[in-house]
DNA sequence: CTGAAAGCGCTAACAT
DNA sequence: ATGTTAGCGCTTTCAG
C-alpha cells in the first residue's frame, strides 16, 4: 500500500522550498524562520514523515547511537544496568544497540565489530569472563571510538572505567563476619582472570589477614559465577564433610547454589552453614533466609558510565582517561547477623 | 590516529579493481571468481576493513536489523524473552535494536518511529499495559514493516500474535486448587484493558463456574503486576480480617508482594494463607515454601515470534495472519498442594 | 566475470 | 533567510 515513506524532497516541492531549508527547517536550525519552521514542521507531521537515520548518519558522520555490550541480559546485575543506561539514553535523545556476548568471547568480538560498522558514537561494554584477547579494543581506540568498561574491567593502561569497589566491598563483608565470631570462613570466589575475581577474593585475603586468621585453601574454590558452581562446590565439601562455618560468595547466584544444595541435604541457614555473598538482588529479601550481602549500586554504575561516554563522545580531544569507583553497603539480612557455633 | 576507518574503494585501487568487484566479492556474490574472491577477502582482512552498515541499508534498502520493543528488562519474563530473542538472531544474522518502553504508552510510540527511522525490517513488540491508540500500528503496517505482536496483545483485526494460553493456564492453576478442597479462593488480577490481566481472570471465572464456585469479588483485585499491588492488596483484606484461604495471582510479583506483607504479619504460607501464581521465574524455587505456578516458556514465545518475523520479511507478499498460542503447564513447588484449612 | 554510471536520502559548505 | 552543489560509502542496474 503507503509503502513508500516520504522523503525531504516530497515535502519541499509541496511547499515549492529547497530540500536543504526542510532539512533545516526540520533540525530547528537557527537559518530558518520560525515561520517557515512552523509551516514545515506542520506540513511534514501532516504528510506523516519519519526522517531516514541512515540517509542522516551517512551524510552527518554522526548516529547518535550508543553500542552496549553485556555478557548477560537475564540476570538482575545486568538487566538493572542496561534499564537504567536506556533511561539515562532516552532522556539525552541517544539511541542504545544492545548486544549479548553470552560470555563468549569471540561473540563479543563480533559484536563490537558490528557496533564500528553502525557508526555507534561510542561504546559501553562489560567483557565477558572469558575475554583474553583485547586488541579488539585497541581497533576502537584506533577508530576513535570512545569506549568505556563498566564493572568488567580488562587489564589496560588509559581506558576508562567505572566500576565497584569490590575489594572493599568484599573486605567489609568479611571483615564484619570475623567480628561476630567466625574464624571458620570459606570463599567460593569467581574466575580470577576478571577484575571482579580477583578483587573480592583479594577483599576477602586482607580481611582474613589484617584479623590474624589462616585462609584455608580447601574452603577457597575458584571457578565461576553461576548456581551450580556453588552447588557443586557445596557439595564437594559437605561430602568431605569438611563444610566451614560461613561461606563467602563471589556473586548471589552462587549463594542460591547453596541455599539449594544446603536444603537438600537438610542443613539450616544460618544455623548449620553461614552464608553472605557479593552484589544485591530483589530475590534475596524474598529468601528464607533473606540473605545479606554487599550491594553494589547499578544505577550509579551505569550513569556515571553513561556521563563519562557522553563527555567523551562531545570531548574528542580530552585524551584523560577516568577511572571512577563506586562504593559498596553492607546489607544486613537473615544472614550473617550472628554467630551461633559451639 | 588512524581514526579514518578505510573503504571499498581503498581495498579497490590497492587492488587495481573496481568497487563494484571489491563489494560483490566480500558479499560473496556469485558474480565473482573464487580466485578473486578470496584476494579481496584476504586483502579486506588485512587492512582491518569494516563496511560502513549505514552506507550499506542506504542503498540496498535493507537492515538486516530487527526492532523490539518492551515494557521492562529487568523482569525475569521479559529478560529470557530478550535473552533469546538475541540467540535467535544472532543465528539468523540478525541485529536487534532493542528499546524499553516502560510501561508508557507515549514512550513507546517514539520508539516505534524511532526503528521505522532506523530502517528495521521487522519488529516484535510486547505492548506496555496503558498502550490505548494503536494508531502507530497502522502507521507501520502502511509502511510495509512486519509487526508480530508477543504475549501482550492489542485489540486489532488482522495481527500476527504469538501468546500464551492465559485462560487455559489460569484455569488449570485454579481448578487444581478446587480439586484439592479450597473453596475460599481469591484472585488478585491485573490490568483487564489488557489481554494478559483480562484472560487470566476468564480463566479463574471459568474454574469457579464449573465447580459451582462462586466468585466473591471481595477478594478479586483489578490493578497491576507489581509486588506493591499484592503486598497492599494482601494487607486491605488482612485488615478487614477477610482473607480468602487461597490467592491466584496474576504474575509472581504480584506472590511476592504476599508473601512479604504475610511475613509481615506472621502469616504462614502455605498454612494459614496458600498462594498460587501466573508465570515462572527461577526465584521461585529458592523462594520459603517454593512458590507454584503455571509456566510460560519464554524461549518458545521468542522463537515462535522470530519464525513468524523472519518469515514475513523474507515473504512480504505472504498477508496471512498468523496467531501461536502456547501451551502452558503447572508447576507444582511447595504451594498449593495441599488443603490444611479447618 | 568485471566495471561504469547512477543514485539511496540526507546534510555540509558555500553561495546568493 | 534560502538555495546550489557536492558527496557521505555503498549497492544496483546495465554494458561490456
Amino acid at each position: 500500500m503507503a509503502n513508500k515513506s516520504i522523503r525531504l524532497s516530497d515535502i519541499a516541492k509541496k511547499l515549492d522550498v529547497s530540500t536543504v531549508t526542510v532539512s533545516k527547517a526540520l533540525r530547528d536550525h537557527p537559518d530558518i524562520s520560525s515561520q517557515t519552521k512552523k509551516l514545515i514542521i506542520s506540513v511534514a507531521n501532516e504528510m506523516g514523515y519519519t526522517p531516514n537515520f541512515m540517509a542522516r548518519n551517512l551524510s552527518s558522520r554522526k548516529s547518535n547511537t550508543i553500542g552496549v555490550v553485556v555478557p548477560k541480559i537475564a540476570h538482575f546485575f545486568f538487566g538493572s544496568i542496561i534499564e537504567s543506561i536506556y533511561d539515562v539514553a532516552f532522556r539525552n535523545n541517544y539511541e542504545i544497540i544492545l548486544t549479548v556476548s553470552q560470555e563468549d568471547a569471540e561473540r563479543e568480538r563480533k559484536h563490537i565489530q558490528t557496533l564500528l560498522s553502525m557508526k555507534v558514537d561510542g561504546i559501553l561494554i562489560s567483557i565477558s569472563q572469558e575475554t583474553k584477547d583485547y586488541s579488539i579494543f585497541e581497533t576502537v581506540k584506533a577508530r576513535g571510538v570512545p569506549i568505556v568498561f563498566m564493572d568488567r574491567i580488562p587489564k589496560i593502561k588509559n581506558i576508562d572505567t567505572v566500576f565497584v569497589d569490590d575489594r572493599g566491598g568484599a573486605f567489609k563483608a568479611v571483615e564484619h563476619a570475623i567480628k561476630l565470631g567466625y574464624t571458620k570462613i570459606g570463599h567460593f570466589a569467581g574466575y580470577s582472570e576478571i577484575n571482579i575475581g580477583r578483587e573480592r577474593y583479594l577483599g576477602f585475603e586482607d580481611a582474613m589477614k589484617k584479623h590474624n586468621l589462616p585462609v584455608n585453601q580447601e574452603w577457597v574454590f575458584h571457578g565461576g559465577f553461576g548456581e551450580k558452581y556453588g552447588y557443586d562446590s557445596f557439595m564437594k565439601l559437605y561430602k568431605e564433610n569438611n563444610l566451614p562455618d560461613l561461606i563467602f560468595t563471589v556473586t548471589y547466584p552462587v549463594a542460591l547454589g547453596i541455599y539449594m544444595a544446603a536444603s537438600e541435604v537438610n542443613m539450616k541457614i544460618p544455623e548449620d552453614i553461614d552464608v553472605i555473598c557479593f552484589g544485591d538482588a530483589k530475590v534475596q529479601k524474598f529468601l528464607s533466609p533473606p540473605l545479606s550481602c554487599v550491594t553494589q549500586p547499578t544505577n550509579l554504575i551505569s550513569e556515571r558510565s553513561m556521563e563519562v561516554l557522553l563527555n567523551k563522545i562531545k570531548n574528542p580531544e580530552d585524551k584523560k582517561s577516568q577511572n571512577i569507583e563506586i562504593p559498596t553497603e553492607l546489607m544486613l539480612r537473615g544472614t550473617c547477623i550472628s554467630y551461633n557455633k559451639a
